[in-house]
DNA sequence: CTGAAAGCGCTTACAG
DNA sequence: CTGAAAGCGCTTACAG
């Protein structure tokens, strides 16, 4: 790469003094500077292409415009979608990201903070790839910090999360609505916040129409899981019309083992997701987890904390919106839309 | 946050010069310092936690340790067993990464190239989604740089992908070996060189062994597409009793549907899947991309390059194992695993 | 209206 | 053996 240009290249070709270039070029030249000068450096920042070392500026200014991202991989990897949702809206305000895999191990969080830190990062962001609970270290709250897809259980740092108990909520509510009694529940990994609560919002909404709330059923991770998991439940005593899954690639496995018992979604058995997201089916009924909306708000939240905004402390739910496709119907009967506006 | 320490405040505490701060710290100190003072500045610098400000080493090193990282979303966005990957082995080397992300578009790629040059990236990283042609712009070409899922026609720049001819064939071998004469192929995006190229790989396979090569069948990007397809071709005459298909996801699609006429996987269909890293189901036989292994020589050979090594041109080609697993079996026949060893 | 100086935090020759 | 100086590339008071 030819060296790049720098404010005193420009100055020498325009014939004016460093500082003036710097002025005219950050809009200060009106007032400061001849109208001719100010035309000269123009002309000559143009011509030697200049644009300002983002390094240098940084030392100055003391602000690098870049935000520091914690994440770690979750069952199917690093939660993508946040993060690129959160890459593209950080753009918008000129910031740039640098992400580090924690491993979800807290040594290895502490020297990848260490390494953000000497790099000067604005502030940071915690990517959670399932919703869980986190308790940031003196060393992040000390900075501008918001956690996504994570709460502090002590309200210290701001947060952008999905409310999943809504979510289990509104996956047995539409399949109920439906005529649904017998309501079987998939789950992947029990041990975590995020299908505690999906597990909760069942129950709940089970609970409250009077019904007796289903056992969960551990599954798994992938496809294959689902669908022994869904044939199991499918083949024993008092088989269930339909199925909440905590996750998609169950809700997928589960119509595969629907299937091979000769049973189709949705005529034979009703099907909900609650998705991560990974669309891999455009026919899946599912409740949402709204990625884009909440990383943008997060981006947004710590933007604004890094403009001098207002420094409180917000822990902020995004509510998960029923994806009304094409897995239940009433039982025993073809697919229909649920026509309940809710 | 506290203000940091700078070397100026170890100097301060240690009762001696910056400069002997920088010595000492950086390994320089034997000969050149009294135990003493040596000893003097690691407590006052263990004491103040001080590390140095990443920022002024890069002005004055004039190096980042940072990489730009260029990509782009697919059918199923970013890339992001390459990105996790090349995150990891670029941290290992003490490289942070800069990702932005063009939307595959040159204008925007443009614009985010030169934010990455302002802020002094020591090299460039662009990654694809799928395999495909991508020729570098000069600012690129200009430094160092690594393709990564994508070659350079023109052979200007080094780059590291896959053999997807390679992957095609292997997949149309193992269901030649085990007898299966009606091979049928269902494709995703058919404009990619991805797909371009499995095909072919399948086609040379198929024709090598003295059969007619498979018309190609446009599913699309999702299970309901496979499932579409592979409906159509198992319905139709002369129905295959093998599947090829270029996305994991037409496999598991192809799964079901073929369920849903009462065909197990895999003794009614035999199911060769040409991955894209998903990993939905564990019991598909698969040709495997190998991602990390890739990322890693692709983040391996730019911090090489960056280190002042071999600057020749390299453009790897990695082979794609195929992946036993247990949907490919004998016409036929219950499942079998190919004891050839290639 | 304009340029010289200071300083962001570092390291590396260079005098003493 | 040790410290003062220069310089990486910028911007912002501050003299003139």
């Amino acid at each position: 790469m030819a060296r790049r240009a720098t404010a005193q290249d420009v100055a020498d070709l325009a014939g004016v003094s460093r500082s003036s270039v710097s002025l005219v070029l950050n809009g200060r030249g009106a007032g400061n500077l001849s109208e001719a000068k100010q035309k000269a450096i123009r002309a000559a920042a143009e011509q030697l292409d200049y644009t300002p070392n983002a390094v240098a500026l940084s030392l100055r200014s003391r602000r690098t415009r870049t935000l520091g991202v914690l994440t770690w991989p979750g069952a199917c990897g690093l939660p993508q979608e946040l993060l690129h949702r959160a890459l593209i809206r950080a753009g918008e305000h000129h910031y740039l990201l640098l992400v580090v895999d924690t491993g979800g191990d807290a040594e290895v969080e502490r020297r990848q903070l260490e390494t953000l830190q000497d790099r000067q990062v604005d502030g940071f962001l915690v990517v959670a790839p399932a919703m869980t609970h986190y308790r940031p270290s003196e060393a992040l709250t000390a900075t501008p910090t918001v956690l996504l897809n994570c709460v502090d259980p002590d309200g210290a740092v701001s947060s952008v999360a999905p409310d999943e108990v809504q979510a289990g909520r509104r996956a047995a509510e539409v399949l109920l609505r439906h005529g649904h009694r017998r309501i079987g529940l998939l789950v992947g990994d029990p041990a975590t916040l995020q299908t505690a609560q999906r597990v909760s919002g069942v129950r709940q909404a089970v609970a409250a129409a009077g019904e007796i709330p289903p056992e969960l059923c551990l599954a798994g991770r992938d496809i294959d899981d689902g669908a022994r998991a869904a044939g199991d439940l499918l083949r024993g005593p008092g088989r269930p019309t339909a199925l909440v899954c905590t996750h998609e690639r169950l809700a997928v496995g589960a119509a595969l083992g629907a299937a091979e018992l000769g049973l189709r979604v949705p005529d034979g058995l009703s099907l909900v997701s609650l998705e991560d997201g990974e669309q891999l089916t455009s026919k899946l009924t599912t409740v949402h987890r709204p990625d884009a909306a909440m990383a943008e708000q997060a981006v947004g939240l710590l933007v604004e904390q890094l403009a001098g905004g207002a420094p409180e402390v917000r822990q902020l739910l995004f509510g998960c919106p029923l994806q009304v496709r094409a897995s239940v119907a009433t039982p025993g009967q073809r697919p229909g839309d649920a026509a309940d506006p809710r």
